[in-house]
DNA sequence: ATGCGTTATGTTGATTTTTTCATATCGAAT
DNA sequence: ATTCGATATGAAAAAATCAACATAACGCAT
């Protein structure tokens, strides 16, 4: 009874950063977003990619660039295609560190995750 | 200007844990009410304590025990002192779990953003 | 039997968050 | 100059979350 709930547990975790204020910069949906920009070279295809709205989407993003105050995206509007956004590479810079730093936190925790499974599961 | 903005920043997470299909069961609000739970021996002064509503934790501790099957406190109503909530030892085994985790992951967290902001401040 | 303090629960109203819709702007290509 | 696909922005609607209030039940003490 209890213990196969236990072992059905799984783990879920958010990381976000902060200025000194604790007010929010950049967390995991905004990174995914930073990414997902990355690899599609717009907001709209990067939006579609993630099922989220453009609307919402955009909203984020002027708050991470507000809150850093130095851009991580350049943008264009018009042209042949319509315009275009990609990351500076500032913002290039940021979404690798967040990624190796997940990297990181993955292994760990599911680590010791995995400990904590079998303090539950022990009888004492 | 940039290399200022990266000093300042502080990192935060959450940790919570899903049944296997990633309906929540206990993460860092309800560990909280648990040990407030523990510490005081009744629900309305856990509450006062954390500064949060008893109607809403009241739902919180029904969503938990409904998730997990089984009973993490033991309650009474009534009597001289108008009644109590305490931890199971099942509750206690949890939050101590909870605990534990959250010591270690609160260390390796911290020095793993320390390089993570080193890498932000380095110029590549 | 009345009072007291706590658990137990419904309901309603406020607040915040999220979605949706509408519209404007831009600039290359035709 | 018109079309096209993308960015840019306002505003309203809808949904979800949260807070506040009211009320009942319970059982020991007096």
């Amino acid at each position: 009874m209890k213990t196969k709930k236990y072992e059905e547990l799984r783990l879920h975790y958010k990381i976000w950063f902060t200025d000194d204020n604790d007010k929010g910069i950049l967390g995991d949906g905004k990174y995914k977003i930073l990414k997902a920009i990355d690899e599609s070279g717009s907001l709209m295809s990067a939006c579609e990619n993630l099922g989220i709205t453009y609307r919402r989407t955009w909203n984020d993003l002027k708050s991470i660039e507000k809150q850093l105050g130095f851009p991580l995206l350049e943008k264009t509007r018009g042209g042949a295609d319509g315009g275009s956004t990609i990351l500076t590479p500032e913002g290039k810079k940021l979404i690798r560190a967040f990624d190796d730093f997940h990297e990181k936190m993955d292994e760990i925790m599911q680590y010791h995750f995995a400990l904590l499974k079998q303090q539950l599961l022990s009888d004492e």
